[in-house]
DNA sequence: ATTTTCGGTTGCAAGATGAAACCAGAAATG
DNA sequence: CATTTCTGGTTTCATCTTGCAACCGAAAAT
């Protein structure tokens, strides 16, 4: 067995992320699909991926919830993809890779596209890792703690020995 | 010519960030680097991959300018991968991975690895998008503008017309 | 009725991946 | 100092994935 390595049972949140939608392909589909895309054309003809890699890799976001089936909005016989709940919870993903490919890979002036405030036509602000008390973290000011099993919502009178 | 397609010249900022470490090892290893891992071997026992693999990868992460190769800080003869400033600015995004993993793939209760505040032990804040002057935005309350050719500091006597 | 578009599937060539064997230099051990 | 072990790779090969192009049926347009 030689199959790509998966990693949809690693203890890592990172991991299965990265197993759901670390491919090429994944992220700029829905990267499209915020931007607006529904139709397999559309995503075929922004992206310029081959049909075949298109057509899997839309099965494996419906598979997974990220993206959902629904009869098209214009009333033709056609299909649409859109972005489940959690297919738009990637929002920040999106926008964070976006912040950092706008920071540190285009020279100054370089045309690029950008996002932008609906409202007010402004640039967003740079995303933040923010404490639970609000203060700003750097990379080293933060540790992977392992959270072994559990007790989600502690019931008072139950026989089952609390965690820890 | 059948190789891989490259995003690299693409104008929008997420595709040369997925061409950069939009593939199934860079996140990992650069998540690795953010929980302290920087010697070839480290990354290996802790990825499972191959070591071929993990050689290539860290050498594009290394000629991408994530990593940097660097005498090892125990006076050994060997090198440690660290990450470099446009390494580091990769937290974000690894985080927002992170919060979607941990709130989609994971069970009520499910035994998984948490990032937390080294100082107080609490979990992070919930990464916002915001606008310019602060509002919460959703996926709906933004656009994607072309930014073509801009002047990134206008220069008053010039006599070139100015942008748009 | 015919043509065009849409959304795929199929087949093939080439590139990427994974496992294992191998290897040189550094470090540890005796 | 000699030997062994560890480290950080490289090489080889089988298999998987990707990209391209050809093809195709149903829907839509003309």
């Amino acid at each position: 067995m030689v199959a790509r390595t998966r990693f949809d049972a690693d203890e890592c949140p990172v991991a299965r992320s990265v197993d759901a939608i670390g491919d090429w392909w994944s992220l700029l589909i829905v990267r499209d699909a915020f931007d607006g895309s529904r139709r397999f054309g559309e995503f075929q003809r922004s992206l310029g991926v081959a049909k075949n890699i298109l057509t899997a890799r839309l099965r494996t976001l419906v598979d997974s919830g990220v993206l959902q089936s629904v009869p098209a909005s214009d009333g033709s016989a056609y299909r649409e993809y859109v972005l489940t709940p959690k297919g738009k919870a990637l929002f920040p993903v999106i926008v964070a890779l976006r912040q950092w490919g706008e920071q540190n890979f285009f020279a100054p002036g370089e045309p690029h596209s950008e996002l932008v405030d609906r409202r007010q036509g402004h640039r967003l602000r740079a995303l933040e890792v923010l404490s639970a008390d609000g203060r700003r973290l750097n990379p080293d000011d933060t540790t992977v703690h392992k959270v072994s099993a559990q007790c989600p919502e502690p019931e008072p009178d139950a026989g089952t020995p609390p965690c820890r």
